[in-house]
DNA sequence: TATCTTAATGAAAGTCAATCTCAATCAGCT
DNA sequence: AGCTGATTGAGATTGACTTTCATTAAGATA
């Protein structure tokens, strides 16, 4: 679970000269504070906070860019879609899993099921398909919420 | 799978009354030509299907209120959310199904599996979470798209 | 049926995430 | 140090969706 981050940096160089792509300061402070967040994040968000650590100031243009960059990459996934919001997740290190979402609090709760998982692989076969990724969410309320509402 | 119309339209007159809405020719004409439409939508998709029907004009935020307020009705659902597009499918008659979404020629098949939705029952009882729904996109290839790119 | 009350509608303006444009800057090769 | 092309930032633009508000229609009442 622990992620190595000076080797994700090299290989994300690799990455980044395989492309014919530069190295640049912008990229590798936001591979830096992308691992240091720990919290699923929204973009907006990350502007936020990217831009109140005053050190090295990045834009949203370049923030929007590299987060798309480090999802091909493979560092970060887009793990819920909801209303016209999207929540990113910086997985390095952490292995695949699933959420369930409360519609009431907004808490995200995150599973693993490798039965799920297989039972997946035995549609994708049955079909021919060749799955690439996949984001499974269910929506409903927490046990927090419920009780609240009683 | 076959859907008495007269009767969904008879159940949606009664919800409409229950929230003291008005059962207008606008939102009978939708429910009919969302029957009758048959495929994934987008909303705007349908905005122009319905505008090249010139028998009665219905205007696009009389069309996104309707969409909502079908989808709290249980007569639509949101089925995948990819890039900022929403695909909606009218689910009447039809029994719950997940989708496997082609990236390269946006095909989408549908696909029942009972064993993963009693997973997901699993989990959900695991983590006190009552689900209300869910949303299992799996990403990848068609078979037509793997063979056009050998 | 005519009248009245209130919700629904359409057109246009507004919102908001995400993308694009382009001049200035930076990476990195020689 | 100088060169070349990729990257950056600021602001403009896009596109899906929502809101506003004056007008219209539903449907309850008499
Ligand atoms: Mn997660
Ligand atoms: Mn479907
Ligand atoms: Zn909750
Ligand atoms: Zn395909």
């Amino acid at each position: 679970m622990k992620v190595n981050l000076n080797q994700l940096k090299e290989e994300f160089k690799k990455y980044l000269k395989r492309k014919n792509m530069k190295i640049t300061q912008s990229r590798l402070d936001l591979i830096d504070l992308l691992a240091s967040y720990g919290k699923h994040f929204e973009v907006e968000e990350l502007v936020n906070w990217v831009s109140s650590r005053t050190d090295r100031r990045v834009s949203r243009s370049t923030i929007y860019r590299t987060i798309k960059l480090l999802q091909e990459f493979g560092a970060i996934k887009e793990v819920i879609k909801q209303n016209n919001r999207t929540i990113y997740e910086f997985v390095v290190g952490k292995p695949h899993h699933d959420h369930l979402v409360c519609v009431e609090c907004g808490r995200i709760i995150e599973f693993v099921n490798e039965d799920i998982e297989n039972l997946q692989d035995e549609v994708c076969k049955e079909y021919d398909f060749e799955p690439m990724n996949h984001r499974l969410e269910i929506f409903g309320i927490c046990s927090d919420c419920r009780r609240k509402n009683i």
